[in-house]
DNA sequence: AAGATAAGCGAATAAATATTCATTTCTGTA
DNA sequence: TACAGAAATGAATATTTATTCGCTTATCTT
């Protein structure tokens, strides 16, 4: 008997997030998915329950590899500033490198697609962060606002930032990323 | 003979932002619009070609909006910073009033639907904006970065304060704008 | 007030899209 | 190597959704 192809989801996932990054979530349909694939339309039902479901796997599968990443090379030994330059560059890198999740991920926040489970399931993922925030609030480092909204604040301007420059696609000069860096941390910092 | 009705653009316009703020671009058709409106269907062809113009236009109508009043009480004499608070101050208060919009905005710039002509005027509705930060940047006070950049940064501060309130659900008090303008500050201050 | 013209309607139609299914192609096991 | 069973296929079907159209209703003009 012939087992199921893990490189077949990855190719399925692929290229979704290819055609949502062109088309937007409200232009890709099954056909185009299996297409741009390379596979059968059939197929997808055999990794996938249907359509909801796919998105769905795909939205946790982006959310959970974007936070896998960020904490690499981070101890809780090194010093905070350099610390949370190491996350905020490994966020930044890997948005760079995969826009298409990045986009995705903001178009499925209101659409109909993500159920609730899937949504609690990505909040539990931003725990790590809101430790990394308070850290640098006790050590008085960090303005001692909201964390949430400090959060928020640190990763929409990477957001943004990532947006600003694929649009104007210019690649982002080092000079210019330890600017952004910068902006954010005299904006965080106490 | 019956004249059109402006006010029935109107109320297109807000069933159609209610519907995406909850559902996303992909989750609405033209009939929960419609339905949503409190008309037919058909007479969704009286003011629009099809489903895309609609959605254009509304798109075209949402963005110079927000423009619209962001520089009410800016004036070229008043002091830079004072007047900087305002325009932020009101870019802020209308992006919380029109929640929706910002929803909107963000779902379609990543669809189908908008047309490159309708981005290109988009775009220059910004100009203002850009003149504004760069006579910040004129009299010293605003970091001499990239203004592109520096505008982008600012907004989606303001994007994500607007969002994470929403999604928290509770009212934003002053101490907290307060304390987010001087996050934006801090951060593009030279 | 009558006629003309366009708005407004919503069921009917057309078009697009998701999903199923009969069939074929693999590939692991014996 | 032969068989079993699941993957893979893509045309056919079901479903959803956009758009049209014949008709009714409203209101502007004279």
């Amino acid at each position: 008997m012939k087992l199921k192809d893990d490189r077949k989801v990855e190719l399925i996932f692929e290229a979704a997030l290819k055609l949502v990054a062109k088309k937007g979530l409200s232009g890709i349909t099954m056909g185009d998915i299996s297409r741009e694939a390379g596979i059968a339309t059939g197929t997808l039902y055999v990794y996938f329950t249907g359509k909801d479901e796919l998105i769905n796997a795909l939205f946790a599968a982006s959310r959970a590899n974007s936070v896998q990443v960020a904490f690499r090379g981070y101890e809780l030994t090194t010093p905070f500033k350099l610390g949370f330059r190491t996350v905020w560059m490994n966020i930044l890198r890997y948005k760079l490198q995969h826009f298409e999740e990045v986009v995705f991920l903001e178009q499925c926040y209101h659409s109909p697609y993500i159920t609730e489970e899937t949504r609690e399931k990505a909040r539990e993922l931003a725990v790590p962060f809101f430790d990394l925030i308070e850290r640098g609030q006790q050590e008085m480092l960090i303005k001692t606002a909201d964390t949430g909204l400090l959060l928020t604040f640190m990763m929409g301007a990477i957001n943004e930032l990532v947006k600003q420059t694929h649009y104007s696609n210019e690649t982002l000069s080092k000079k210019k990323i330890d600017l952004t860096f910068d902006l954010c941390w005299d904006a965080l910092k106490a």
